[in-house]
DNA sequence: CTGAAAGCGCTAACAT
DNA sequence: ATGTTAGCGCTTTCAG
């Protein structure tokens, strides 16, 4: 409670007087001399390794707590040459990829994750086309730390040594850039297992752009199984959105009038094909099985039936990965779950 | 393009030899003495102001692009005393807050603002009963600034001296505290009175928590609609989320069985709402007109009809405002603007 | 076990 | 107009 006042007696300890009322956050310097010792006994003590005795030990704690001292991380970074934010790299053909709530998610997942290490997040957008401009971007020494996001194969390798073990990416990886990536190929593959399990025999699907390696996935597992199972192929493009979705799903019925299902790259795809079909007359479930992909909030709010997928966790892992420099596995895949609910 | 190439020879020119392979980037130095000037200068030509001849001028800024020279932003930051990210700081009862979908938009647009001027982002939950907990916060001088979410008064007493200027508040503000906020009175308004006029009298709302100022404004600008209609208000409390929504139909339409619509204080609440009442069998908006508020991507593709904010712009303008330090008015209302479609 | 001293990359007086 | 000089707050050899 009242450690202001504490704080504000305290912290000019040695000084002739006090002088007006901006109480500066404290220096490392207040602290070792409230504590009474050298500035680098109490860096030592601080940083925990290094050799002091009990008591200074405990002398600098005290003063740390009496003054509320915290570390000032520019003064960190600038020493240590270690950078101050971490930045999200997203690719994509324009930088409205940055409009994606996903993108969103990721943003704020890093950067809670962050945040106890007094770091900050940066998003920049790489042009499909220009991969090279990432170069630019880790060329400044305030970047500590790379997440990939709908990562190309011609982004890894452009990831600089200095930010070697200090990348990561959420998608595919490399010998060098260790990713977190979702088992998106078994996800797609039950939920179209569940539709022909179901008695679906017509089933289409909506897919991602066809450069994102993470949605091809997807879509092969697709496309094995219908074949696997003597079924044609029946895909309309689609970007993940729901305004995609919907203008997708007539396509899809224009196409194939005969369709008794509509397999979603995601969630918010799948979203807007209900919302066609519905505004179409086609009864979801009964004439046409919709399913999405990741379970985002809604899902469960409309009964989408969909594969759920921990996306905060997988963030989360991976910028936990950067932050401690982790030595991590080449690829850590996380599970898909199926959760059928009522849209097919 | 083949920059890389002319960087790694040029970038030590006055050196003996060139080292191994890792490139470190270039710092001040590295440019000076490509430049062929003092450090100072080049200081000078980069900050844009000072004196330097454009000879100089033009030497430094060929240096610069040559070696790819980035400011070191830790540096920068030590020698100002200015910190190196935002702190977004979100009020609430308990860290789920942060879950809100809300919240990442605000920090992903939050970030994308930072980056272009070498900032990062951090977020961290306030608790409700413990506003003060801000104060260890802001002692960090890593912050440079401080967007508050969620802000109650007692929050924007605690912004300390230092950060002046340099907060803004998405919210209500304080004479110290300018603040960004939407007209949800208005908005709230707008969509009561389009209830009205389409002939609906019986209408319940589900409100959002009660210590949060923003939602009251809606609430009671929906009291007063009513009350001067002579028409009786309906609430239920709800928390902003779809879950919550789906709930509170129900015990709207268990206490008041002849409800013919219904005002959610999100659309995600209101998508709740539809969920269940169409799951009952009730239909929207034949016999319940249900309304949003923020116009969410989906709600287009669920024809809901809400009132429309730009979300992303406001969050853009606060976060200007504290990065360019400007003297703000204390209040900027950016308005609401209802958004009529199918399901009311 | 502890302190003195150097220096990370940059800016801002203060001399030229 | 330009160079010289001090630091910003912290870590880290290197001597005691």
């Amino acid at each position: 409670m009242m450690l202001m006042g504490a704080q504000a007696g305290g912290s000019n300890n040695g000084e002739k007087f006090m002088t007006t009322a901006a109480r500066r956050p404290a220096t490392l310097d207040d602290v070792a001399r409230a504590a009474g010792v050298s500035r680098s006994t109490a860096s030592r003590v601080l940083a925990g390794n290094g050799f002091a005795s009990p008591t200074a030990r405990e002398r600098v704690r005290t003063a740390v707590n009496l003054l509320g001292y915290v570390p000032n991380p520019a003064a960190r970074a600038l020493v240590h040459g270690s950078g101050v934010r971490l930045l999200i790299a997203v690719a994509g053909t324009g930088p409205a990829v940055l409009d994606d709530p996903y993108v969103d998610q990721a943003v704020a997942a890093v950067a809670r994750a962050c945040t106890p290490h007094g770091l900050g997040v940066a998003v920049q957008w790489v042009p499909l086309g220009a991969p090279e401009r990432l170069t630019q971007l880790t060329e400044d020494r305030g970047v500590a730390g790379l997440v990939l996001l709908n990562t190309t194969p011609a982004l890894l390798d452009l990831v600089p040594r200095r930010l070697r073990g200090r990348a990561v990416s959420i998608g595919i990886g490399s010998a060098t850039v260790p990713s977190v990536d979702i088992d998106n190929g078994g996800g797609t593959a039950a939920i179209v297992r569940h539709l022909y399990d179901a008695g679906r025999r017509r089933i289409a699907m909506v897919t991602g752009p066809r450069w994102l390696a993470c949605a091809n996935r997807s879509v092969g597992a697709y496309r094995r199984l219908l074949h696997d199972a003597g079924l044609p192929a029946r895909e309309v493009v689609g970007d993940f959105s729901a305004a995609r979705g919907y203008a997708a799903a007539r396509e899809v019925l224009r196409r194939w009038p005969d369709t008794d299902a509509i397999v979603g790259i995601s969630d918010a795809t799948a979203l807007g094909v209900i919302g066609r079909l519905r505004a179409d007359g086609i009864r979801v479930p009964e004439d046409v099985a919709v399913t999405g992909f990741d379970d985002i909030p809604l899902a469960a709010t409309v009964a989408l039936t969909t594969a759920s997928h921990p996306v905060r966790q997988i963030i989360t892992a991976a910028a936990t990965m950067v932050l401690e420099h982790r030595e991590a596995p080449e690829t850590t895949v996380f599970p898909s779950a199926l959760v059928v609910r009522g849209s097919a």
